[in-house]
DNA sequence: TTCTAAGCGAGACGGTACGTCGCGTCTTTTG
DNA sequence: CAAAAGACGCGACGTACCGTCTCGCTTAGAA
């Protein structure tokens, strides 16, 4: 689980605790139904029902559909990590595969840009999506850059602040272009197309770099 | 305007005909609406009331909220063009912060993104949103490229398959680059970090193409 | 049908006009649902499904379950009258029994009650009662009082306000008798019974007035 | 306190004996809502918060919120008596302006109609107020009747049948009459009117019986 | 004195109804 | 015939209480 409203106050001993289980039941129910029926057809309701739960129940817990899918499909991501395949490029390849087969789930596809939609003018919802979903992602591309400059692939970078900006630019890159080709083109990121964009990818980083 | 639903039957002739300033209306009313309300709060019964019209008027050219909105914003996108500035990175750094000066307006920002999240799982949207916003930013890409063509900046292509794939992973990367920044990150795409990005995006697609 | 909300503005011209059906719909399937349900299980909605209405419908026309079971009643009432029978015994029995014939009505005995009690503390709910069932009913104890004065069987009053002071106090008597004893001792108000009541009261009356 | 649920078991003689203090505490928190609220906005979770108790102390002891006020009230009406004044008369003013006195307490106004109307297709309620409330102002009734026999005011009654139906006809007069008063035309029982009430009353019985 | 069964506070839980809002359709009158 | 006005059926919303159910903790009589 991922952050909730009012988390883990240690304080709250008396009460009859809240159930656990019902919290799984919740975010399961949240991306079955966001497969089967999309993001605007989704009801708050009709999760409940599915996780075999009254609506109260659920709003206990998150304060709207945006905030609950957030949390739905933040599990998602959490299972991205970079494998160490050898090479910067190997290591990218395996990111965007792993990026682009979660995203090629339809509960993924359908709730992140519902929810990035939603976000437009709602600081706190962005702050959760930017916490929940995509600094978890950005590590990624630090752990990737730290990992090449230890195999000398790429330079270390003296200046951290023009380091953070590379990293931001590359995340933004990245995500950028896979959620586009996947949710606005509606094209699959199959392996061959993630072979031709990291070969862009790549020479560009190393040429802007070196 | 844009493709509506039933226009252009030529048999249209008797009865009193459409008003063309009621579209007119409807649309900056929409405009306006997204960018005080956002895409969720926007309801077509505030927008026919902005827009001094009764909701019937509105059923009568849209079938919904999301179609109307595609027609709105893609007024927006209508003023893209490519600006010969004499060399291809500047070319495309014109494009690009055109774009993202579009992206900055709230209402694009709003609805655009809204609009595509609600494609998910309604191909008849996603075509109308393909049709009249996506490829005619692709065009852009497509005259940059012959351009540069023209100049021997770029060596021209002879396989026309594998020129029309560049030409989308091009825009895949420069259209979701950009709004991952803007949209995602809630960062300005500024001329500063437009030089950074084209930086790498030309040494890539040079380097890769050459 | 009773006053409304809004009732009857002249200049209510425009749009679509309010359906009538609906409101006589709306009424009698008030009085079903307290029938087997009694007051406290009725419930607007189930009104609105009975009645092949939208909730909306309902809420539009009126504010809550009190304002509705108010003139869903008070139709029942307006049927009450007072038959000349030759004298004033014979007069007060008659009219005793047509408002015990409505008491005994399901929907009546469960609707009045309640509807009184949710008045406490409501003044415009008291209001909507006095002037939808009181108001009505005392008019047959003025009635009443009038016929048996033409008849020379009591004296005609000269003190207007004493005569008012006298009729207030009779229809309590009579209401207040013949409700007590069907809604809280829960027994019938039967011809015998009535007989032996009218006989107190019109003793009562005689020698206070004589 | 009146009769509760499962009271008086006499084979209750381990575990923590029941706080006394919490009755108390419930049933004046209960009165003083009633007050505040009204009967149909009282709840049972603040009665509790206000007599400073969990919701499931209050249900171990009460079935429901009917329950809780008819005992609530009850209480108001243990303290009726009837006062020996000397006369039939004197005595049933007195009682009346008691029991007037005690329907001129927002509580008891409010608590008693609801739970009458709540008591409409509930026996079982029904049969709780008449043994709570009921009942013991009947006794009133009998009392005052004994005692004006005994000083010849009235005749002894030889039927006893007849006694009891008489009985239970000048209840409804008084207790009904009083309360349409109060609580249908929301007037006060004030001296003077209970003068002329009586005036009635009296001539009415007296005639009947006589 | 320890054991133990019930009472007690707190509050989460499955429900049901609430009254409102927006949708997209329909039925009016007006122009 | 279109347009404005607005009523209509529908379905979801988020809230409020209901009455029940765990929890951990007294509390007082029985062993």
């Amino acid at each position: 689980m991922v952050g909730d409203m009012q988390s883990r106050t240690p304080a709250a001993r008396t009460g009859r605790p809240r159930s656990a289980a019902a919290d799984a039941a919740i975010l399961a129910a949240t991306r079955q139904a966001l497969v089967e029926l999309g993001w605007s057809r989704l009801t708050l309701g009709d999760v409940a029902t599915r996780a075999g739960v009254a609506k109260t129940t659920l709003y206990r817990r998150w304060s709207g559909k945006s905030e609950l899918v957030v949390d739905a499909i933040a599990e998602l991501f959490n299972e991205l990590e970079v494998p160490d395949r050898g090479s910067l490029a190997a290591d990218i390849e395996g990111v965007v595969l792993q990026f682009a087969a979660i995203l090629g789930r339809p509960e993924a596809r359908n709730g992140l840009i519902a929810v990035v939609a939603e976000a437009g003018g709602d600081d706190a919802l962005r702050e959760r999506i930017r916490h929940s979903i995509v600094e978890r992602q950005k590590h990624l591309v630090v752990t990737g850059r730290e990992r090449a400059q230890a195999r000398g692939e790429i330079p270390p970078e003296s200046d951290p602040e023009a380091a953070c900006r590379a990293i931001d630019l590359i995340y933004d890159i990245v995500a950028g272009t896979v959620v586009h080709r996947m949710l606005v083109s509606a094209e699959p990121a199959d392996t061959e197309w993630v072979r031709r964009f990291i070969a862009v990818l790549l020479a560009g980083i190393t040429a802007a770099e070196g």
